[in-house]
DNA sequence: CCATAATACTTAGGAAAACTTACGAAAGAA
DNA sequence: TTCTTTCGTAAGTTTTCCTAAGTATTATGG
């Protein structure tokens, strides 16, 4: 099976993309350059994606007076006709369908790295309410000509089909129509994003030149990500990266997962919480509680052997991985920096690479919305397709057929 | 860094390789079909790789006295002229360095999926002593023109300088010269492979449809091989897989690596040995005693606890990689059937998806050669280069310059 | 045995992508 | 102003791969 591009220069196009993503800003010329291509082959892949309006150009004036003058290096010649990924428009609706929360935002193709949701409200327990409490939501915002709905969903998610596969936290949205759903608000193609994928790529957007690591993201559960040359990696199955599920040897408590055992019961936010109210009955059993409590007094035993037994099995992932770098979000940054630490000082010694002084674990904000508008200009944008025989055939289904000619019509595979 | 063909058509003459390779015998009308690509384009591609000397034409009275007559279907129009992997000349030096036995053969590029050694010889303790039994071999190999000499290395290699970082037990390989050394011998160039992921690319020659799979192999040591889509997975560091020197709670027997608690110091076949001799303090602390005795009582308790060490780690590497399929060789195919099906089955209950029933896990012979030849199509052959800035420079260092022009100069990039 | 159908392979011609070369445009430097 | 340098685009060429058409080789059915 061998995946190729839909149309001959899909791949340049790509490619350019990507680059652009990465300098922020840049010429035709700068592009062509660091690309190895020639400049009218740059330019001319340039000008179909300005015509897309994927693409802005923008003044040398605007430039200067965002670039601090001492920062712009004068250079001779004539000065190029700078271009980023458009930042103006909203073309994409992203999503978070949260255990707890919802949230939305519009996003233009050059959506910025940190997460800025406009609208809020509590994740119904069922689909009808959720879908009512979506249309008011939908009233507060106004944007039209959406190029797609893009929705960050936790648990197990078959993204080409649209379908939640498995979802201990969200019972109710496995086996639903979500795109469905989501069609009857806003008449637009809806794709799901596994949420820490969307974490992943998001991280690697704000930090492109980071090309492999391990998210791991803590939370109401705990999920991982493998990013391997910039790109998450393609697996088989529809998750991978799955460290929650892995037994910790001596462990006893029942997981939603029908396991007994399993990581995500020690150390996401519930399992953090049965244990502090194991060992303080007296006190709150609710986050904020918690998060005070160690603020206050430190890190208790009960919190540093879930932390090891993390550190345990993020080792043992980065040593099968072939990875150097582990990034860590979520529930943990609102921990004292001391707890962080312990988490990667324990991954460092465990993992093999660490004891040659190779292994990095850092601590970064979760980007949701970054991630899923470059999942968004992956498959949207500029798709690929499969061969695996005669046909080739899209890639990626689009949970549902197009109701409206995509802004691409005529530029992807017949 | 975007990786694309040396040259336009480079990436087409890949995957028909990999396309006959996956076949055995196929007609040029066959591959065309079964690539999507034009008649003409494919014919021109084989007549190329027919006059480099890869791909051998069969004639039909061969294949029909080789396959039954009961087994063809025959078919209208006329006969294609099946093609296949060069089987008669052989082109490359296959080498074994392994702990105890160095081993050699020639091999065609269409290798037979069965190691067949025609040269041993006892591993020497010195680089020196070594490059003398090699020169001892090589006289009883009659070998000329080769296009390289592949080997097979444990331990931790850096496969593009061909360089040993690490290896517990070949100590004298670290940061040794050997493909120097080797060109002593034999004046061509030189590729070292890591042993288990020659193994990992040999059991996908022999089971083409498997085209993701964590190859796990038990010996000297432990290690893994990933292969994703059909080809061994790209990791920022020089070995990925690894699983032999992740620690196991509980466990306090020191390893090579420097490290306390590695898995690989209870699955060994050292570990193994070690803990026999502790169980058994009377016998005899050989492998093959140690063979008998648990083809004659049984799996003991610490057998079983070793292999349950094993599985969980084999379950967790399952889900970080989202594979669904796991192989095993080496030592463990020497120990009754039991042993391995107690291991599979704590495998497949550990793992996520084992618990949906999407879990393999197999026992398969070592196809070493295989493997090696697999690496050297995938480089010499049809070699790919890496663009990062403004020069693509080839991706794969011979590890030191060629003596002699490869025989497929003037076809790759400049 | 010969015509016909079916399949394999080859040749010829053309379309698409991307390259090289060439040239005008826009800035700083002399 | 004029020269130099760089940017962007236009024109022509090369490469690659496709479609169409022609030839070769087999089985089938009279």
């Amino acid at each position: 099976m061998v995946v190729v591009p839909a149309k001959m220069g899909h791949l340049n196009k790509r490619s350019l993309l990507a680059r652009l993503q990465r300098l922020g800003l840049a010429s035709r010329a700068d592009l062509a350059k660091s690309l190895g291509m020639s400049q009218p082959t740059a330019g001319k892949i340039a000008d179909e994606l300005l015509q897309l309006g994927v693409l802005e150009e923008v003044e040398i004036g605007r430039v200067e007076r965002a670039a601090p003058a001492a920062n712009r290096v004068p250079r001779l010649g004539r000065p190029g006709r700078m271009l980023r990924l458009d930042r103006t428009r909203p073309r994409f609706l992203g999503m978070q369908l949260g255990v707890s929360l919802t949230t939305l935002a519009p996003l233009p193709v050059g959506a910025e790295s940190n997460d800025r949701w406009t609208v809020k409200f509590a994740t119904a327990v069922t689909a009808d309410k959720w879908v009512g409490d979506l249309q008011k939501a939908a009233a507060e915002l106004t944007v039209q000509d959406l190029w797609g709905v893009l929705v960050s969903v936790p648990g197990i998610v078959d993204e080409p089909s649209g379908r939640v596969l498995f979802s201990p936290n969200l019972h109710w949205t496995e086996n639903m129509d979500l795109p469905g759903l989501i069609r009857r608000v806003w008449n637009a193609p809806v794709m799901l994003v596994q949420e820490e994928r969307a974490l992943a790529l998001g991280h690697r957007y704000a930090n492109p030149e980071e090309d492999d690591f391990l998210l791991v993201d803590f939370g109401d559960g705990v999920g991982g990500a493998v990013i391997l040359g910039g790109a998450l990696s393609a697996n088989p199955l529809p998750i991978s990266g799955e460290l929650g599920h892995t037994p910790v040897l001596g462990n006893e408590r029942p997981c939603g997962c029908g396991a007994v055992g399993c990581l995500e019961t020690l150390i996401s936010t519930r399992g953090l919480l049965q244990s502090f109210a194991t060992a303080h009955p007296r006190a709150n059993p609710a986050w904020a509680t918690l998060v005070r409590f160690i603020h206050e007094r430190g890190a208790e035993p009960w919190l540093l052997a879930a932390l090891d037994a993390t550190a345990a099995i993020i080792a043992g992932s980065l040593n099968v991985l072939g990875l150097r770098r582990a990034i860590v979000t979520g529930s943990l940054a609102e921990l004292p920096p001391a707890v962080f630490r312990h988490l990667a000082d324990a991954v460092i010694r465990g993992s093999l690479w660490g004891r040659f002084g190779q292994v990095e674990c850092a601590i970064a904000p979760r980007r949701r919305t970054a991630g899923l508008v470059a999942v968004a200009i992956d498959r949207l944008v500029v798709p690929m397709t499969e061969v695996n025989g005669h046909a080739a055939k899209p890639r990626v289904s689009m949970a549902g057929h197009f109701e409206r000619p995509s802004p691409f019509a005529g530029h992807s595979s017949p």
